[in-house]
DNA sequence: AGTGAGAATGCGACCCATTCGCAACTTGTT
DNA sequence: AACAAGTTGCGAATGGGTCGCATTCTCACT
């Protein structure tokens, strides 16, 4: 059992799940990248790996992980969704529209203005997230 | 033809789109509600009017309304996708988590913020929406 | 270490939102 | 009025995501 899996299953045991190989297969992979893979990328990757994980396992998986504040998922405008490790310093996302590339872009300011309005308007925020869909200025 | 259509059938051309009466039903909906409503919820309250309305034609209408900036199409996490009509002021979106019912957020100032931000990263921004998933603050 | 209850898994079937193929019909233009 | 191109309805097909169920695994308690 190397360090990660053993990160892994302490933060799982945390969030109150149990530990399973899929689990930690999983949630390695989603610790050690920096980019916002969906349910099939990383059903491939797991599977690389370990050809013990089917894709409804990922979907659980990765489920129980949002529940358990490990992971945090988004919807893109016509893709499936996209999930990422927590916690990171809160950011928004840009879609390139060209590429496909998701990028991502700090937004603590902007949180916390939207946390005052939505107070006002009597509503305590669960998750909030940006999508921004944009092109790559060039310059010539 | 009452006003309603005459503007939907103006909008429509001033878009670059052939004005047909299924593009007029639904953008005449549009027009006249506050709420988001989803494809299938246009396609029940266009039949009560007129059946000859197909539910692959509202989501190739609305298709067609997005592209020609008529209305804006945003995704909320597990549902269906939802439309308004534009232009209207700037705003972002509050899912009422327990409800479902959709409230708007005015977000000017916060847009003109990731406007910059996105800049900065060499972006030029296409669209972008933020969705807010919040509870009623219940006090007692 | 052994055991049992409940949780997690793999598989395939299924569900739901959305898109597609195609023949029939409209629209806007000449 | 006549035509080319754009639209429509229908039903079939996709594609992401979920479910039911029998089997296997985890982990709390001996």
């Amino acid at each position: 059992m190397n360090e990660h899996s053993k990160d892994c299953a302490g933060a799982l045991r945390t969030a109150g799940l149990r530990v399973t190989p899929q689990r930690v297969s999983l949630l390695t992979i989603l610790m050690g990248t920096d980019d916002h893979p969906n349910a099939d990328e990383l059903f491939v990757r797991a599977r690389a790996e370990d050809d013990s994980v089917s894709l409804a396992t990922v979907y659980r998986t990765l489920a129980a992980l949002e529940k358990g504040g490990l992971i945090r998922r988004f919807a893109v405008e016509n893709g499936p969704a996209r999930f990422e490790i927590l916690p990171t310093a809160e950011h928004d996302h840009i879609v390139d529209m060209d590429s496909g590339e998701v990028v991502e872009i700090a937004s603590n300011e902007i949180a916390a203005m939207r946390e005052k309005l939505a107070r006002e308007l009597g509503y305590e925020i669960v998750s909030q997230h940006t999508l921004i869909r944009a092109r790559k200025i060039r310059r010539r």
